[in-house]
DNA sequence: AGTTTTTTGGAATATTCATTCTACGCGCAA
DNA sequence: TTGCGCGTAGAATGAATATTCCAAAAAACT
């Protein structure tokens, strides 16, 4: 007996509904449904036969049992899964979740002002939980002492990047750091470069499309023997290609427009864990003992 | 050329070859191990003509791309990464976890550098819920609607509200909307001014503690009949009392610091929306029909 | 510029996979 | 016991998917 209602959407009303009907089902469907609830991500990922061999059923009971609760196929049913495995592991499902996210947005009404003002809450909340993700603590401490050691520190970034850069130049400067902003004003950025070297540590801003400006940037800061840190959003552009150290921040999309609210969002914990760090080493100098 | 050594067994291992060689891949190659790496995920779960679309591939190119790696075709590479988010979150299965996730976090001591980091994704995250709150679809609504009826958009903000402002004028340029940056350079802040007129909008973007050169240019502007739209931390800030309308944002605040992650995000729904706003006027006027 | 090598797109093919179908088994009632 | 109906297994089918292969294009080299 085939439910006629339309299936459960997602994993939890699924899963509601099998234990809901779990006494009604036979034998064989309460052995699957079993493995249903304490397996969710093998149902996500693997394969129809593993499933059913895990389980010790045939795979045709398992089409079965998707019938049962109204799914056109076991297909559908896994779908179910995947995106409850994607959305519920934010560093994992990120992209997807958007997606999804864009998808349905786009079929609403899509352009009163508070659904737009929702859908980019909502991407840039998910782009900050991500930010903990692809952000080890490990890469935030070698960032932090890379800056704190320099002797004079540059910071790039163009277009879009821009806001970033200028945020993390003025609030490094709010901790006393020693920074030049190079803001590339009259085409001068080359000049304001001039006087990078191998102490200097240069922050490179750049997302795609990567401008020219700041790459050559980069490449100068190389030849000069400067450490290159980079905030990118990916590990293989130009830029992080000749970096010290990549951080990459995968930023919210919608509709072609990428937010930069993490961007902002780690530049702010730099320059924090910074100002941390640097009064940590000075009473350490004085103290000769710290926690 | 194929690697005839054992293919990377987990995901870390791949991620590594593929950073290491990507210099020396060919550009399809290189267009692949991007996405790989940057949506590992994907990789995981879709199949692979969803993959090679996403990518913007031919699906043949990624067995190349699989088999570049030793691998014996792409299933066995997806394996990698299906193992890899099997593993990495076994714990995790259900969606709310993120948010348990971040509350559980916040507690701990916080002088580390992944404590700061979840701090502050925390404040931001509140930030940005709070933000559907302070500004009212209406808010929202006006400032569109001033933006789009004005001749020329004039955007201004110092210190920390500079990076916003830099981010609104390059985003309203982006959508084609006259847009002049009043960015103080050489102290011309007035002179970038002078041309301002009734027709004209200026969004002056200002937090504590306000700077003198925005409350000039605010001054201004008012003397000309300029309409003014305030993006600030309070309703009664020198900026604010002249403007014709105020989008209060309250950011959050760690440790002294506060952020910017909700302007940014302020600002770039306001683009957006401008954007659907004068597409959707165009529309009415060609067919006088909207749906 | 011409030749060889590498890379690429896309159709052809092979394989895997999900689904359907049919016959069989088991329990139950008369 | 026999007939009936539900449930099931497993092969058969058909669809989807991965992989291979080749011709064309691009790049590298002479």
């Amino acid at each position: 007996m085939v439910q006629k209602t339309t299936p459960p959407a997602t994993a939890e009303e699924l899963r509601n509904a099998i234990l809901e009907r779990h006494g009604t089902l036979s034998k064989r469907l309460q052995q699957i449904a079993r493995y249903v609830l304490d397996e969710p991500n093998e149902l996500a990922i693997e394969t129809l036969s593993v499933i059913a061999e895990r389980a010790g059923v045939q795979p045709s009971a398992i089409v079965r049992f998707a019938k049962e609760f109204g799914y056109p196929g076991a297909s559908q049913m896994q779908r179910v899964f995947r995106d409850n495995l994607l959305s519920g592991n934010a560093a994992v499902g990120y992209g997807e979740r958007v997606r999804h996210f864009n998808a349905g947005v786009s079929r609403k009404k899509s352009s009163g002002h508070a659904e737009v003002l929702a859908e980019f809450i909502e991407g840039n909340t998910i782009a900050l939980q991500n930010l903990s993700q692809t952000v080890s603590q490990a890469d935030l401490a070698e960032a932090v002492s890379m800056i704190d050691k320099a002797d004079m520190v540059y910071v790039i970034g163009f277009r879009r990047s821009f806001p970033v850069a200028s945020y993390l130049a003025y609030s490094l400067q709010q901790v006393n750091k020693r920074t030049m902003f190079v803001d590339g004003v009259a085409g001068l950025s080359k000049l304001q470069m001039q006087t990078i070297g191998p102490k200097d540590v240069l922050i490179a801003v750049s997302y795609q499309p990567y401008a020219a400006e700041s790459i050559e940037a980069v490449e100068l800061a190389a030849t000069r023997g400067a450490k290159i840190l980079s905030i990118s959003d990916s590990l293989v552009s130009p830029i992080s290609k000749l970096a010290s150290l990549v951080l990459q921040v995968r930023e919210s999309e919608v509709r072609t427009f990428r937010s930069l609210a993490a961007s902002i969002c780690l530049a702010q914990v730099l320059v924090i864990d910074l100002a941390f760090e640097s009064t940590r080493t000075e009473r350490k100098t004085k103290r000769g003992k710290s926690t």
